[in-house]
DNA sequence: TTTGTTCATTGAAATATTACGATTAAATAG
DNA sequence: CTATTTAATCGTAATATTTCAATGAACAAA
């Protein structure tokens, strides 16, 4: 047990929440919004910005670079990060309408 | 450790993350996901729509109620389920805001 | 009342996630 | 070459999540 049952599930249903998990934690999602905020590279100074040791920001950059949000690249002796646009967009096309479904309930029993 | 910082972010990404969680499991996708294409309540059938044990549908069903995002009322013997336009407009809310950031980046080093 | 149905709760086991100290690897500066 | 800087990786500890058998509670049907 403890064990994600994937093949019970669509694909579609995996990706939506493969992609959720990335949000499903606040230092991934401040890690994003400062890349967005910044509109460009981040080198180095992701670790200042958000106040968790170095090994954990490094194990967040990973899960998100892995998924393919972000993507980081050698500048000397650090490393500058950034969104991912291309793959962003397939983010949102997962995930937008999954959220954003008609609500429009024919009977209302509840 | 394995203790979520919750602290050192901001409500707003605390926000994001909580209902992130809900997604961030394919079981709770697909239930939320066979709310909609009812587009009614359930009542019931929902252990075998999902092929879980019912005592791990009854925690998801838990979790996504915490989470305001689903309403249950009993039925008889039965309990009925549906979504809950209103929370689920705030979650939309406080979710798509943050997925649909402008990705123009001023300048592109990567 | 007894029996069956439906769903929540409890308890326990397995896996996953989060966090960080210590170390390593790679590049640069002197 | 050595020292410094930066970030990844390793190892480990703690907490969280997922799952289900067993049980319990509420109700309906016989």
């Amino acid at each position: 047990m403890g064990l994600t049952k994937t093949e019970k599930f669509t694909d579609q249903q995996n990706t939506v929440a493969k992609f959720a998990k990335a949000f499903a934690h606040p230092a991934r999602v401040a890690i994003l919004q400062h890349l967005f905020n910044i509109d460009t590279c981040v080198c180095g100074d992701l670790v200042n910005e958000i106040g968790l040791a170095q090994p954990t920001i490094s194990q967040h950059l990973k899960e998100l670079k892995q998924l393919g949000l972000i993507q980081g690249n050698i500048e000397g002796t650090s490393v500058c990060y950034c969104i991912n646009k291309e793959n962003w967009n397939n983010m949102k096309n997962t995930l937008l309408p999954f959220l954003d479904q008609d609500l429009t309930q024919k009977t209302s029993c509840c």
